[in-house]
DNA sequence: ATTGAAACAACTTGCAG
DNA sequence: CTGCAAGTTGTTTCAAT
């Protein structure tokens, strides 16, 4: 929120962008790089953390070879009234990777893997198809997807 | 691709969980977590870095928090003779964070955050709508959002 | 907030079994 | 894969600025 936006300076937008890209840097090689005291990086880095400008540290994992082969997203309408029960319906979906609220055509677009065509089937005729409130589905199979870290 | 899906055993998954969970954790502290020989779990990873199954280690960062408050996919279609110059026009614009070629309604869904509404529009109308070769663009602005980590 | 260094703690590698 | 020793490296603390 606007609110609690912290003011950033140049140096923590810079390591910010180091951890983005490669977070098992020690900070002492970091340090080095950006020419920055050790200290300095240790509690920007603290800071950054404890105001939750860092969510968390993670790796990031390619599912493509842990099987998950096709992934899509799908656009759901859903009855009104049962908005967020379906959300949570969807959410308990373990194929299910994100899901947005979203104004305009659809109610929510999800975003969701599967091991095949088939999985992709099911689970979205089966799995969406039959939550109670959810109306309609459409489909958006992801034939190549780019992605890009934050903007820092 | 399935050809090039390596075999993974329970403990390779276990380790990718706890590393998406928390990379920041020492090896030596999640091999006792979890219980397993401090050499192992660091060839493990070795060899999870070594086959691209883990991409990277990185932060997750807080865009909110960086002053992006509004997020939004953006249905495009596109005249077909242009997507790929279209696909790098749009890779090209610093708000845009995912890009996914789909089959369906549109040609690509985009994914990005801006700054407020009015610098939203700006990017749709702007930025995107001024590529060569985008005919038609329909958005969905994200009032709420949720993700899950990969499914391991 | 930053510096620099000391004291402390922890990690990483290599290897014999 | 195990367990450990040796070598290396990271982390905290603090007095001074």
């Amino acid at each position: 929120m606007d609110v609690n936006m912290a003011k950033l300076d140049e140096l923590d937008l810079k390591i910010l962008q180091e951890l983005v890209a490669d977070s098992s840097q020690s900070i002492p090689k970091l340090s080095k790089k950006i020419d920055v005291n050790t200290s300095v990086v240790y509690s920007r880095i603290k800071r950054l953390v404890r105001r939750g400008i860092i969510k968390r540290f993670t790796v990031e994992v390619d599912e493509s070879q842990l099987g998950y082969t096709v992934s899509a997203y799908v656009g759901v309408n859903t009855d009104s009234k049962k908005r967020d029960s379906v959300r949570t319906g969807i959410m308990g979906i373990p194929e299910v990777r994100e899901l947005a609220e979203v104004t305009g055509r659809f109610d929510f677009l999800v975003f969701l893997r599967a091991k095949g065509l088939e999985e992709l089937h099911n689970v979205i005729s089966q799995k969406i198809g039959m939550i109670d409130g959810v109306e309609h589905t459409e489909t958006f199979i992801s034939m190549r997807q780019e992605s890009k870290g934050p903007e820092i």
